[in-house]
RNA sequence: UCCACCGUAGCUCAAUUGGCAGAGCAGCCGGCUGUUAACCGGCUGGUUCCUGGUUCGAGUCCAGGCGGUGGAGCCA
């Protein structure tokens, strides 16, 4: 029962103190967006409020009630402080920190959904009070009640409001807490991770990283796709078995997926345009900012698309993730000091450039003795064949405001799936988004081979195990179509719109090289 | 796998040519009515990553190992 009460299916009745109390009531019940009917009485037996109610949600006031069935400041989210002014509200929550002076404490307190401070005063709150609130240590839980009030001199999320205690009750006196409001080296803060999702930058990540996801699976589910998962326990490789976690399948070596993709090409035949979206496995000895053993992807794939197509839905896409983003998170952006004015150019179109174009660039580039951060080192030439290593990524990406696509990648560079240029086979139809400020690709795409005695040479030049990829042949016998996919990875894309310098911090438990704890 | 750098108090870091192991923060005690990583006074806190070597003497020099960070390759 969401009041806190005890669970009884009969109603509660909201005795009716004082003016102040009621006016809680109406207030909790105000705020609620669902269907509430109140019933007031003036004479059973003393006048009473009736609160008829169903489906309150998590997210607002609750009606706050004691034993005895009697009304109690309601209890709130932090981040709705700024509706109860000059009310008394009841917040449950975590000291941040405590700074004081002699009979005057001030607590920063986290709650979840938000930061703001308590102000405790002797005279007004009592010795016995007081003398409670001083032993509150770094990460003691408490129950504070109090009038809210705007201060302009209060720090918070949202900032400008504060409560002035009233009441409190101490859950838990906190250990002293390791982390301290002050630089730490990475090891200890990775050690520390459990702890360190608590601090103010990384529940603004975390809640970045959740919009990016709601704006991922809402654009997806608006245009047409099916939310189709794949397995996460596969026979064979994706892209290639170097950089696969090998697990013992009753037996037999299974390994982790490292994408959906080969599925997803099974489904659109059922569905058309599908998507599935969960975490990825590469084994890969991978010791950089962007890199994870485990991390998330979108892989959305379509049926009678060719590479045109795929790159006017991919820079959809994005631009409403990132715009999105923008309008839902601004405060978290600014407790990031993100500056946003870069991102806010992310609309269509993005830049299209070739493959070949962009080797010339470099050429120049180099040529001209161009550097690149964050080292400063001089931009490496680049031989017509080869992938793209970091700095010329990051050389590329800064010639653009926007994120940029370099299409038709040399076909022997790339995985054996992708489709080959009729006009020039030596380039494939295959398109990475480079995000831009040094962020890398954001997601990696091409139209797939569709013609079955292909994708069989393809899979013998690689070298690849027949057997395992007799069911993805077989899509090719029957009805087979022009289609096309893309990978976005979730932790890089949360990375370049928080403008954290390191994935690690863009997931709650990191899985990087060399550490599997906590 | 390769390259570079790092390892001293719970944390961040000092320690001169090889010569007494130090500070700030955190914690504890006391003071202060508007703090924003407050401030003032006091207290507590050490296997200097490990093993061995050189030396009258090693945090410091040498050898080996372990751990970490950044990067390369590869990738989203």
């Amino acid at each position: 029962m969401p009041f806190g009460s005890s669970g009884q299916a009969s109603l509660p009745p909201v005795a009716q103190h004082d003016e102040h109390l009621r006016q809680s009531a109406w207030r909790s019940i105000c705020v609620n967006l669902r269907p509430i009917f109140v019933v007031t009485t003036k004479h059973f037996p003393s006048p009473r409020v009736f609160v008829v109610y169903y489906g309150v949600t998590n997210r607002h006031a609750s009606l706050n009630l004691n034993h005895h069935g009697e009304t109690m400041p309601p209890i709130i989210p932090i981040s709705d402080a700024k509706d109860y002014v000059g009310q008394v509200v009841t917040v449950r929550g975590w000291i941040k920190r405590k700074t004081g002076k002699g009979k005057l404490l001030f607590l920063r307190v986290r709650d979840g959904s938000g930061i703001f401070q308590a102000v405790a005063f002797r005279p007004t709150l009592g010795d016995e009070l007081f003398a409670r609130a001083k032993k509150l240590t770094t990460e003691s839980s408490v129950i504070l009640t109090g009038e809210i009030r705007e201060d302009s001199r209060a720090p918070g999320v949202p900032g400008g409001y504060e409560m002035d205690v009233r009441d409190l009750e101490i859950v838990q006196i906190a250990a002293p807490y390791p982390i301290a409001p002050k630089e730490h080296g990475v090891e200890f803060l990775l050690d520390h991770r459990h702890l360190w999702l608590r601090s103010d930058r990384q529940w603004a990540i975390q809640r970045v990283r959740a919009t990016v996801i709601r704006a991922i699976r809402d654009w997806l589910d608006d245009h047409g796709f099916l939310n189709v998962d794949t397995p996460i326990l596969t026979p064979a490789a994706g892209e290639g078995t170097t950089t696969l976690f090998e697990i013992d399948y009753h037996g037999t070596p299974a390994y982790l997926a490292q994408t959906g993709q080969l599925y997803n090409e099974a489904n659109i035949f059922a569905f058309g345009k599908v998507y599935c979206f969960g975490p990825t496995f590469r084994a890969e000895k991978s010791k950089t900012r962007r890199h994870l053993q485990e991390f998330w992807m979108v892989e959305p794939e379509i049926a009678f698309c060719h590479l045109d197509e795929l790159l006017e839905i991919e820079e959809q896409f994005v631009s409403y993730i990132v715009q999105r983003t923008l309008r839902e998170r601004a405060e978290e952006l600014a407790l990031l000091g993100r500056d946003t004015s870069r991102l806010e150019q992310v609309v269509p179109p993005f830049p299209r450039l070739r493959y070949d174009d962009a080797v010339s660039m470099i050429h120049e580039a180099a040529a001209a003795g161009v550097t690149v951060p964050p080292k400063d080192e001089p931009l490496p030439p680049l031989p017509w064949g080869e992938d793209f290593g970091a700095p010329h990524e990051t050389y590329i990406a800064s010639q653009f405001e926007k994120p940029v696509f370099v299409t038709h990648y040399p076909t022997a560079a790339k995985a054996f799936y992708m489709e080959p240029d009729p006009e020039r086979p030596e380039v494939c139809l295959s398109a990475d988004l480079l995000a831009p400020e040094g962020y890398g690709e954001i997601t990696g795409g091409s139209e797939r081979m569709s013609d079955p005695e292909k994708l069989l040479a393809a899979i013998r030049r690689e070298g690849l195990p027949e057997d395992a990829f007799d069911w993805y042949l077989d899509l090719r016998q029957y009805g087979s179509v022009p289609h096309s996919g893309f990978g976005l990875g979730v932790e890089r894309t949360v990375a370049w719109i928080t403008g954290i310098k390191n994935v690690r911090e863009a997931i709650a438990f990191p899985r990087v090289l060399g550490r599997i704890r906590p």
